[in-house]
Parts: structure tokens; C-alpha cells; sequence
DNA sequence: ATATGAGCCTGTATGC
DNA sequence: TGCATACAGGCTCATA
């Protein structure tokens, strides 16, 4: 379900509501996640522990306590993360509740389970947990010139490279496809030939397609909402995503579908070379 | 090294 | 109504 603007407007979302509170307790189902949930450490470290900030580390997100250790939480597909009364009914696919002393729950819910929470006791733990990662698209370091030395010499379709969060964190199907609509260039161009114009305006239109997603308060395709319970609304202004057969806003042609390497791929043969 | 496909799961929509 | 199939926002591993 999320990517970086999902991710981002539910740490902005939750932020304000829960600094400051002082954890009581933690709660989870039995069943396994993308990667072992390590429940007894969770138990031990976490009660007693004040949150001291909500970060976000591309579609990580992380819950930083006053001891220093820190949550972090991967949504996967079908995650989400919200803000309960304690005393709300859990919900099914309900796989971790963190108690705080206000009497509200943060809940991680996912049905897939491919989302995942681990601890990082400290912040060179979660630093070793990112360390593959590559630069975040909204900050400066992200722009044509890094993405064209990254792809020197290599010939992948661009849509994978950008998907790649060793190029760039945050980025998933949806915002690929949208952000390549955007900078006028098709997903299997092999990036060996993109030019330094067309990463130039990839760096930039990554940077408008993520930050106005962020403003929308995210995309609601069918089931992402924020930590409130709300959807967003930037599947109301989505270029292709989705849109395959219909008209492309920018000049009329037909969106096409594809698939490439798995993954449904919308873009405009016309507007994008 | 690099690129694709399978696999991890459940829920929903579609077609027969 | 039931059943089979396809597909879904991510990521990692195996295989070519």
C-alpha cells in the first residue's frame, strides 16, 4: 500500500498525538511477519520508554523512545498504522499494539503480512538497517547529476532503477509510473541512454510528484488511509496510474498497460520517449 | 553484475 | 451460490 507520501503523512499524523506519552504496554498476535518479530525483547525494552519522535526512513517508519531505542516499521503492502482507544475492539490482522499512557493504542494492522517491525536498540542498530539504502528523494542530494553517475553504464529499464531503493528510497509502483509520466520518459528505457536533461527532470518531477502526494495526503487506491483513519486524495489527480484506456491528460492518447517485471506499468506513448 | 520470476500472504473483483 | 483465477501500494531470494 504505501509508499513514501503514505508513509511520511502517517508520521505526520501520529507525531502530534503521541511525543511525549510514556509507553505501558505492548500487545501482539501470533502470527510471523516478512521477518521474525522479536516479541521479548519488544517487551522488555519498550514499556516505561517515552516517545520522543516519530522519523521516517524512506517507507520505514520509526518510533524513537527517550532510551534510544527505536521501533521501526515497514507497512509492506497492506499495513497500516493507526491511532485507537485502548478500549476499541481489535481488529483482525491487528499484529502489534503499542499502549500509551493517555489510554490510546498505536495498532499495526496488515493483512498480507508482508510488513514487518523490528528494534533497533540504539541508532547505530537502525543506521546498519539502512544501510543499503540510497538518498531521500526531497533532500538535496538527490538530483540528475547522482542519478546519472548512479546508471552509468548500466542498461536497466529506468522504471526498475527508479524503484530501486538503492537509487532512491521511497519510491513504489504507483509513484514510478506517475513520476516518469511527469518527466516524459518510458519505463523500459534502458538507462544507459537517458540523457542528463532527462535525469534532471526525473530528479525534479520525483521531487513535485512526492512532495504534492504528501499535500494530498497520500493515495487511496483501495485501502490506505492515514493514522486517523482518513484517505488520501492524490488517486484523484494520478496522470496514468490506473488509467490504462483512458485518455492521457496531457494530449489524448490512449495510457497504456504493461507489465514489466511484475508490476503493472501505465505510461502515454506519446508524451513520454 | 544484472534482470526476471517466484514466493511470502489475504482480500477483493471478475468470469464461468 | 460456488469455484477458479487474477490482481493488489513491497521486498528478498533463487535462477538464468
Amino acid at each position: 500500500m504505501p509508499e513514501l507520501p503514505e508513509v511520511e503523512v502517517i508520521r505526520r499524523g501520529l507525531a502530534p498525538h503521541v511525543v511525549g506519552r510514556r509507553v505501558t504496554g505492548v500487545h501482539f498476535s501470533t502470527k510471523k511477519l516478512r521477518l521474525p518479530v522479536e516479541r521479548g525483547r519488544m517487551r522488555r525494552t519498550l514499556p516505561g520508554a517515552g516517545i520522543a519522535g516519530v522519523g521516517r526512513r524512506g517507507k520505514y517508519l520509526l518510533l524513537e523512545t527517550d532510551t534510544g531505542a527505536v521501533l521501526v516499521v515497514h507497512l509492506g503492502m497492506s499495513g497500516r498504522l493507526g491511532l485507537f482507544a485502548a478500549t476499541a475492539p481489535v481488529a483482525t490482522h491487528d499484529h502489534f499494539r503499542l499502549s500509551l499512557d493517555d489510554g490510546m493504542e498505536i495498532r499495526f494492522n496488515d493483512p498480507r503480512r508482508f510488513g514487518c517491525l523490528q528494534l533497533a536498540a540504539d541508532r547505530e542498530q537502525c543506521d546498519a538497517l539502512f544501510a543499503e539504502l540510497g538518498p531521500e528523494p526531497l533532500e538535496e542530494e538527490f538530483s540528475g547529476i547522482y542519478l546519472a553517475a548512479r546508471a552509468a553504464g548500466r542498461s536497466q529499464p529506468v522504471k526498475s532503477f527508479l524503484m530501486d531503493s538503492r537509487t532512491v528510497v521511497g519510491i513504489g509502483n504507483i509513484y514510478a509510473s506517475e513520476i516518469l509520466h511527469a518527466a516524459c520518459i518510458r519505463p523500459e528505457t534502458a538507462i544507459g541512454t537517458v540523457t542528463a536533461a532527462g535525469w534532471r527532470r526525473l530528479a525534479e518531477e520525483s521531487k513535485k510528484v512526492l512532495t504534492e502526494a504528501i499535500r494530498q495526503g497520500g493515495t487511496t487506491i483501495s485501502d490506505y488511509v492515514n493514522a486517523s483513519g482518513e484517505p488520501g486524495y492524490f488517486q484523484n489527480v494520478l496522470q496514468v496510474y490506473g488509467r490504462g484506456g483512458e485518455p492521457c491528460h496531457r494530449c489524448g492518447s490512449r495510457i497504456e498497460r504493461t507489465v514489466m517485471a511484475g508490476r503493472a506499468t501505465y505510461f502515454c506513448r506519446r508524451c513520454q520517449r
